[in-house]
DNA sequence: CCAAAAGTGTTATCGCTACACCCATGA
DNA sequence: TCATGGGTGTAGCGATAACACTTTTGG
């Protein structure tokens, strides 16, 4: 309908991250395209003509890891000229929070992707890198705001594996009793009769995010609002 | 070089603040273009083959204001499919702060533009209602954040304009007596040996956004950050 | 019984919030 | 002289930050 004007290549790409055994992990792929073939880079991939950007992203991201319903987050747009050199490309950037046990190893492998710790991740194609620092800006303004670190846990988890979660994503050291304090005062986390006796002998008791409490507690005009300095 | 792929009308469209006479204001255009032509919409264009996101949003900006250099803030994408009933559009948005004493106004007049208060301004076409709340949500988050009120003030203000700003932009009343305090305190303020007898018998010192200062408080570790609750 | 991680309260400080009166001036 | 908006200080309270020891249990 619009005529004499350009159309260009669109594409989707999106930062995935996980969290396993006390670290926060990033799942890159290994690229097959030239230009860069063989280097890491995030997962993308072009935007169709009959999906909007967000279906866009849950189909790139479910393409790499099998799930459906997971958190993903827009954060920028990145439209440099020349960004990729073999073609102009805008590309929409978004984040994904995602619990690593749930993903599927196989599809994985096929695509010759890793996960990598967030601090010994590799350099990355393009502009990548600078998508990845800013989205763990954005993932770290989310996570004082809005509970969704629990995106990133299992179902149930201990309080030494959230606090350890979020000294994760603001590189800091946290005061545990500071930390279990507020996390517990909030009222969204509901106690579970278990304990998990893999990191300690002593064993830690068992939470589960209470989604409904939350939302129950939004209605009330309260706010997720954890307090990190800086 | 990338073959079998889709490509996409992609366009810009502006969040255009401005503030004048203790109301936030908006800069809206008439639409000259099928479909919804007449109605009132955001400033925007399509994306060149050779210009960047950015460069696209200071041209289009440029277009109605004449004005070059001011603050643009990519916030979001947009890309229903049918968000634009004629065709399929991504549309980026960016808001700007522009002095509005500053702008062209025969441009203005020429694409059939006006500025509106904030509270009263029209319904807009497609998803613009929805950017513009979306681009006040941001505002307020920068504004808090960051220096960024001085860009909707002329280069010398009174406080007593200064506090209304942030009154319009948070929609509350704040205490003048703490806002003075903090905002004083924080020391990017240069006081001038000058008068604003606009406003009242008495007049209201003048000031001075002082950048060179914050640029060194910056380096010191310092974060502009005014406190308004909610 | 020892090592290793989980769990638990109190205090001081700082920052935010609330609050009311005098000042300068032009009309 | 009066009406209008500009300018000023303090005290109380609540939230944050700092801080160390006891508990549990498997090996």
């Amino acid at each position: 309908m619009y005529q004499h004007t350009e159309k260009h290549l669109v594409a989707i790409d999106c930062i995935i991250f996980g969290f396993e055994k006390g670290s926060l992990k990033l799942l890159l792929v290994k690229r097959k395209l030239e230009p860069c073939s063989g280097e890491w880079s995030l997962m993308g991939g072009f935007l169709f003509e009959k999906e909007s950007l967000d279906e866009s992203a849950s189909r790139v991201l479910n393409q790499l890891t099998g799930l459906k319903n997971v958190y993903l987050h827009q954060f920028h747009a990145y439209g440099d000229i020349s960004r990729d050199p073999a073609d102009r490309v805008i590309s929409v950037a978004y984040f994904a929070l995602i619990k690593i046990s749930e993903h599927d190893h196989n599809l994985v492998r096929e695509y010759d992707a890793r996960w990598f710790s967030y601090d010994d991740k590799p350099v990355l194609i393009f502009d990548h890198d600078t998508m990845v620092a800013s989205a763990l800006e954005q993932l770290r303004f989310e996570a004082k705001t809005r509970p969704v670190g629990f995106e990133l846990l299992p179902e149930k988890f201990t309080l030494p594996q959230f606090q350890s979660l979020y000294e994760c994503i603001y590189q800091k050291k946290l005061d545990n009793r500071n930390f279990r304090k507020s996390i517990l005062a909030s009222g969204i986390l509901k106690k579970l009769d278990e304990k998990d006796r893999a990191g300690s002998k002593k064993g830690a008791w068992l939470y589960r995010f209470d989604k409904e409490k939350y939302q129950e507690l939004l209605t009330k005009g309260f706010r997720f609002n954890l307090t990190i300095s800086d």
